[in-house]
RNA sequence: GCGGCCGUAGCUCAGUGGUAGAGCGCUUGGUUGUGGUCCAAGAUGCCGUGGGUUCAAUCCCCAUCGGUCGCCCCA
């Protein structure tokens, strides 16, 4: 082995992952079947570039998101122009690129704003099961000016939901709540630092209750006021019969009371269509700050296989865009983690994979003296429609049907090999054979 | 950013202090124009990288890089 012929050894790259053709085609289908759910909802396509400017991220940064921001530089950048433009960054995700389009086009725009994106997000983190650092976001979002009715929440949740079930996965759950349940309960009770007792609760799922009460008499609050927090994480709920679980518990403040008319509005709305795939679930809280009513989280029903990731979620915010434009602009969006949800079934063995190409029919290449003719034969079925491939060089047949079979070509075309013989076509399923026609062949005749 | 485990052929993995193997895959052949099976032959490895111990390291020790799982946070 010398040093010219010594290959860069190619590796994956942790957290970026990529598909075999067979896997890629049926994530391409996915793609579209999710697209033709969100147009059904009246959703418009919008797509915004991989990169924003770092100050547009930053400025309306949600969480903790900054440090995984991946910055854009030159590899050989010049000192000169250093400082000279803007510095750019991948988005984190689909919502603050959409809150910048928005602002931008303000005037432009017709409002309610309802759109979606399909595109990929980047975020510099470990990587481990279910989390890439390159990754598919299905986002939509419903934007008004000054005010957003209810109403939006609920048929944004129902096209969310409805794009899942277009899919061929076992069936999800879809859990919601309310902030204004949860930062009214907390306040109705006294307790100060609303966000340690959210995250903390929202942690019940994973360290149990008593990690909860741990956590939080550690940080001085009396025990039955978290007794009353465990009580309400514990409630679920397929209709509206949650407000009465949450009056027993005997606390009130008039933005818990927001919050349950709120909530069993959009239960009310969504129990017809979903039935119990959607769940009232007030242990649910998530992460992000800017959720301000409506928060909803998308999970496998089987939570023992899965474990208890969530594949989408989403919420309402009051004032997205105002790091971007002096207008009240309140929104509900959501996301389909499409890589995830992808990711999590493929290594569960329960994709099945489509076709290596998309190849109809494989003709036959019976000898160079003949590739003119094989080739014209190529073009007549390419232009009845078929996918047509003529095979690559001048190779024996049973080579030429092994590659068929191989690539899963579903036909294969045998022009003439002699003059005045007829074509034939060979159905590569059932080995059948027979003299056909180029100019009037169908599939199944 | 922190912790556990792991790095041997394209893939999945065995293995030994004296520089390596299997299965799958790949290439070719089993004659004249026909696949999947079967049979035969063949190619492919700085045993992740750097250092240390040793007469000798793929194996032991250290470091480093990479992978993976978990914490944090999130789709």
């Amino acid at each position: 082995m010398t040093a010219e012929n010594r290959v860069y050894k190619p590796k994956a790259i942790s957290g970026f992952p990529e598909w075999l053709p067979e896997y890629r085609v049926v994530e391409l289908a996915w793609l579209d079947r999710i697209r033709r759910v969100f147009e059904s909802y009246g959703f418009c396509n919008i797509e915004t570039p991989a990169v924003e400017e770092v100050d547009a991220l930053l400025a309306a940064k949600g969480g903790d998101t900054q440090n995984e921001i991946y910055v854009l530089e030159r590899l050989y950048a010049d000192p000169v122009d250093e400082g000279k433009e803007a510095r750019l960054a991948l988005h984190f995700d689909l919502t603050v690129p959409m809150a910048r389009y928005v602002a931008q086009n303000f005037n432009a725009l017709v409002f309610p704003f309802k759109r979606y994106q399909l595109q990929k997000s980047y975020r510099g983190e470990r990587p481990q099961k279910g989390r890439y650092r390159e990754f598919y976001q299905c986002d939509i979002d419903i934007v008004n000016v000054d005010a957003l009715p209810l109403q939006c929440d609920a048929d944004l949740a129902a096209a969310l939901l409805s794009a899942y079930k277009a899919l061929d996965i076992p069936p999800v759950v879809m859990q919601l709540n309310n902030r204004k349940i949860v930062t009214g309960f907390l306040k109705g009770l006294g307790i100060e630092d609303a966000t340690l007792a959210t995250r903390t609760l929202d942690k019940l799922d994973k360290i149990g209750a008593k990690g909860v009460t741990d956590i939080l008499s550690a940080a001085g609050i009396a025990s039955d006021k978290i007794t009353a927090c465990l009580g309400l994480a514990a409630i679920r709920a397929h209709d509206s019969a949650f407000v009465v679980q949450v009056r027993a518990l005997g606390v009130s403040h008039p933005e818990l009371d927001e919050g349950l008319d709120e909530l069993a509005f959009v239960i009310d709305q969504l129990a017809p269509q979903f039935g119990t795939q959607v769940l009232v679930n007030l242990g649910i809280i998530r992460g992000l700050d800017y959720y301000t009513g409506t928060v909803m989280e998308v999970r496998f029903a089987d939570t023992k296989t899965f474990a208890d990731l969530s594949i989408g979620g989403g919420g309402r915010y009051e004032n997205l865009a105002s790091a971007f434009i002096n207008q009240k602009l309140p929104g509900v969006g959501a996301s389909l983690g499409l890589t995830r949800l992808f990711g999590l079934l493929l290594d569960k063995n329960m994709i099945t994979p489509g076709r290596k190409c998309p190849t109809d029919i494989l003709v036959v290449l019976p000898e160079e003296a003949r590739r003119t003719e094989a080739a014209a034969t190529a073009n007549t079925l390419r232009a009845r429609g078929f996918n047509v491939e003529l095979y690559h060089r001048d190779a024996k047949i049973k080579n030429q049907l092994a590659y068929a079979e191989k690539k899963n070509i579903p036909f294969v075309w045998f022009p003439p090999f002699k003059d005045d013989q007829p074509h034939e076509v060979k159905d590569l399923t059932s080995g059948q054979q027979s003299p056909a026609d180029p100019a009037t062949w169908e599939r199944n005749s």
